[in-house]
DNA sequence: CTTGACACAGAACAGATGTTCAGTTACAAT
DNA sequence: ATTGTAACTGAACATCTGTTCTGTGTCAAG
């Protein structure tokens, strides 16, 4: 008994294939190709399962046109969806928040998958920056994290944001709530505690969407 | 003037719109099609364009495979080397690290760029774990956040892993440390003091290379 | 047994596609 | 003026490649 869309075998020794093969190559596999490679010698017969597999939405096709597949991101996604964030700079406490596109741009940019990044709205530009120094511990951010961040003057409740304290000379990650009159800047370790600000000493520089540490070997090493 | 390896016009022209396509179809353009989209009429001198950039390494070729180019991934990254890791579970205090990744198989994987693991080996398999609760405060990790380990049951001093201590019932993220006859466990919060505990209670599950913390739209507790 | 759907094999066909080649133009160097 | 190179044109060619067609074997339903 057969699910009505289960997938036989070959056509799950097709879908692997079709998959390795775009990665190594980088462009779709022919129909030859594919019946080579999965043991199969008639062209009729791939063509065939290439349409079951379409009819089940595990990848689409272009009439006539020669290697016209493409995995279906839902089922098997091949081609990653993702986004290049330029890094503009780093971020420390003691210096206000500047996107420097121009002076890093040669730098590598991060590249993430896009669903990973919550509220991906490509119409708001997205920077990256670098996390000078320790002290923004209380953010729950380490020295050399970097920041994911799209800019934005304007901040909602819940935002975790970036912004400079112009009464205290002071650049800082906090998690943003309008009080009353008053700005509550939370941090994100829950222990500390929050600061009630005046908005007028407050200057939202952009919103963090992620924050990445890359762990590989920090650095205290100790040689044997 | 044009430099040595200067590109014309046209092959500016050719990169993008080769760019373009494969981004919208998923598969390279044939010689023809490029052509048309940038305005020549002989499929000599597209081929010949195209020589020239496999020459400039814009992009290599497969010889007579039908649309059989790729772009390189040095000068015009076009196909993002992303490394795909499957989300396998969550880790919390209280329950010691597993990668159930067949439980989680059908959840949407982690895509990141290769570059931006440190010490990418691809003999080594990676994890996705989803950290449960804010006992992982010490390590700088907050209820939500992303691990990417590699399992490991051996770990050299300065690695950030995962242990088990068997003495406590406690799973654990801190950098690891050989100190004489005991192991020195450090949270990553230099606030937080570390511990020196005997080997025999460490089990070692993992070596952590990546966090990722997603800031979307946190708690937005806050009624009224 | 018959029927029909399904999966498959093999072959043939038409069009798509990379390759090659003789010839042309533009331009700088000798 | 002559040479040489790079860029280009147009066309022809061989083959790659998706499509289609006829036929076979299996298997469950009638």
């Amino acid at each position: 008994m057969s699910e009505p869309n289960r997938l036989s075998h070959r056509q799950q020794a097709m879908l692997d294939f079709i998959r390795s093969f775009m990665v190594e190559t980088g462009y779709p596999p022919t129909i030859r190709e594919i019946g080579r490679a999965v043991g199969i010698s008639s062209t009729s017969v791939v063509n065939y399962n290439l349409n079951r597999l379409q009819e089940m939405k595990y990848l689409s096709r272009e009439r006539d046109v020669s290697r016209g597949l493409r995995l279906s991101v839902g089922k098997s996604r091949l081609i990653p969806d993702v986004v290049r964030i330029p890094l503009a700079g780093g971020i420390r406490a003691g210096e206000p928040v500047e996107f420097n596109v121009e002076a890093f741009g040669d730098e590598d940019p991060i590249e993430l998958s896009r669903d990973l990044l919550p509220h991906y709205d490509r119409s708001q530009p997205l920077y990256a920056l670098q996390v000078r120094g320790d002290s923004m511990i209380d953010a729950m951010v380490n020295d050399g994290d970097i920041v994911i961040m799209t800019p934005h003057h304007a901040a909602r409740d819940g935002d975790m944001v970036a912004v400079w304290l112009s009464d205290r000379d002071e650049s800082t990650l906090k998690y943003y709530y309008q009080e009353g009159d008053r700005i509550r800047l939370q941090p994100a370790n829950p222990i500390m505690a929050p600061i009630l600000v005046d908005p007028s000493v407050v200057q939202v520089k952009g919103k963090v969407l992620m924050v990445v540490r890359q762990l590989g070997k920090p650095a205290a090493h100790h040689s044997t």
